[in-house]
DNA sequence: ACCTGAACACCGTTCAAGT
DNA sequence: ACCTGAACACCGTTCAAGT
């Protein structure tokens, strides 16, 4: 009776990987939860037992993206140096790496959401990584490398520098071919903003 | 015969305006253009004979979007003061209104596309307007308040932070209420990034 | 030229019923 | 607990036909 070969109570896990490649191949929109279920093996009903709502599922994904982006931010800022210059350069280059590499899922965390109950925890997770930034900017602080100040004064045109030019690239904004180079030119745009008052 | 109240050969304008109203009171993913036919009055296949495809409505709607974009910012920069700083501060304060004042349309109008060809003409309404910023920046680069250097250099930079900062505000993703108060000191940084090297 | 009406192939969601 | 099958009310798109 191997004539379910592939979830076990994992149906719910098998969805958002399928999701999410669907979300890939096709594009956003172009996910449907029957095509899913059709792909999965199991009948159309079966889905609404893990998501109540083709929006729970794309909440679930998009939280899963926090996740993943935290992780890999976390990571490429440990491997960078400690001054601040390769702190922030290691966060920015990894930023965007992971918008280009996920440029549907990327526009699905930051979707304007108006269930508010749902997107509390999409804010709360987006929060977080921000908060990564703000810990680097404070480690700037005290080693005199980033201008005193409250932090969010300093970490929000931060934060903000870095999502515009991802979103910028991400949607075809800006040359293709540019997106590499022109990330240098707005990471010593962001020291610029960061250093201190006078020398 | 005043059967038909309102669309003679204007039921493409009255399926823009209607579904922009719709998209405003209901959020994107509402809009059906079976919904837009009834509301209109007109069978549910019109539409068809002005936008081939409920793509080429949202197209035409954020092509309009940036149109509007375009002029308010003309028209508020052209009311401020000549310094850069004070243009810039127009700039950001009028993105920013206009993001926060059509929060769907700005998603629609960044929106990832995957027809190239049909995303051509956005794109290029896109950088109408940051040809905007860039002449604002030549401005302030002969008047000696922004540093040298080839104008995308510190234009990109720019156009992503204002971009960034309003998309964050218009996604929740900072707290309402520091919004407009945050807005001022986003201003602040863009003129560090953008001032001179040295005094 | 512009619109209608019917038709086609899809949706998401719900709910009794099965195991 | 987890899934099925049928049903409901909707879609977008197409196409002959009307005026």
């Amino acid at each position: 009776m191997q004539s379910r070969p592939y979830h076990h109570g994992d149906l719910r896990a098998a969805l958002l990987v399928r999701a999410e490649e669907t979300l890939r191949e096709k594009g956003p929109g172009a996910l449907s939860l029957r095509e899913l279920a059709r792909d999965l093996g199991v009948s159309h009903a079966a889905p609404s037992r893990h998501f109540k709502d083709k929006q729970a599922l794309l909440d679930a994904l998009a939280l899963a993206g926090f996740d993943r982006l935290g992780a890999g931010l976390t990571a490429a800022c440990g491997a960078a140096g400690d001054s601040f210059a390769e702190q922030l350069g290691a966060l920015a280059r990894g930023y965007v790496g992971f918008a280009t590499a996920n440029v549907v899922l990327l526009d699905l965390m930051y979707a304007v959401k108006h269930d508010p109950a749902a997107s509390e925890a999409l804010i709360a997770a987006g929060q977080r990584w921000a908060e990564l930034a703000i810990g680097l900017i404070a480690e700037g602080q005290r080693r005199g490398e980033v201008r005193e100040g409250p932090l969010e004064l300093i970490g929000t045109p931060v934060f903000a520098t870095l999502h515009g030019y991802a979103s910028l690239a991400v949607g075809g904004m800006l040359p293709p071919e540019a997106v590499a180079t022109g990330l240098d030119d707005v990471i010593t745009y962001m020291l610029r903003g960061c250093a201190p008052d006078r020398p």
